[in-house]
DNA sequence: TGTACCTATTGACAAATTGCACATATGGTG
DNA sequence: CACCATATGTGCAATTTGTCAATAGGTACA
């Protein structure tokens, strides 16, 4: 497991769970979500988990903090939901423009994933090449 | 492409070259290359180009300053050579706490490849399926 | 000798991301 | 009313990272 100097910012680990390694990865996960259907930080939070996302990991003000990012930057949109009981809620919605931005992170993360490959390939190569010099 | 708000930090994209998305990415490429082959900065910059990093891409003193860190953290050590041309070279090898340390970066990075593996499932199934919806 | 350039390292500053602690408001229950 | 679950938000500090500038030795060439 990867220890850090503990304390602080992103992609930070102090024992136990896994960080997450992705920058910005929660900002393609809730759209992704969001796309799926139409829903408000609060509930977001819990439905995080499915990215591998331990439950608790995530803080709900980062969530909400990044909802109104995305709303600046036009790729969803809210409503005031004052239905049901309890506060009101604001409920987000993917705009064609948080399509495309979806789309495009999609692309990136797939060139993430081969860049990985190339990575675990190389350590793995390295790896038996100086093992079988030590033999 | 995905575009971000211009200027500043890390995992930053202007348009043109891809930007790296794994947090400190740079440090285990380091200790992969020093594992390799014992090398200074001014070598591994260009040396990064195997991982994916554009030519250009990595400014040579974010590679000294991960080294200094790395030293700290006593995952390499160095000596100066003063042998050879021009200015003294700071020379890298990797530890045995280093190759701990990469081995549990190989690790988190296999996990992270999983987690992106997920991510874009998920993406495409539910492509599919809201296309399946709009016919 | 002067000066221009390449190699090599380091330091300082600014911008961005994120965890954490805290503040606020609604409605239901005892 | 006190208390708790729901729900959203603000502010701050720590960390990471990109950019830029400074320093310094060595070589080439007029």
């Amino acid at each position: 497991m990867i220890q850090r100097r503990r304390r602080g910012r992103g992609g930070e680990f102090d024992g136990g769970v896994l960080p997450r390694r992705i920058a910005r990865f929660l900002e393609p996960c809730l759209l992704l979500l969001l796309r799926g259907d139409a829903s408000h930080g609060y509930n977001l939070v819990d439905a995080l988990s499915q990215f591998g996302f331990a439950p608790g990991t995530v803080d709900a003000s980062v969530v909400y903090r990044m909802l109104r990012e995305m709303e600046v930057g036009g790729w969803v949109t809210s409503q005031w939901d004052t239905a049901g009981s309890g506060p009101p809620r604001r409920v987000y919605q993917v705009t064609p423009e948080g399509e495309a931005y979806l789309a495009a992170w999609v692309d990136d993360l797939r060139y993430t994933r081969e860049e990985l490959d190339r990575f675990i390939a190389f350590y793995v190569r390295q790896g038996t090449a100086s093992e079988s010099k030590q033999t």
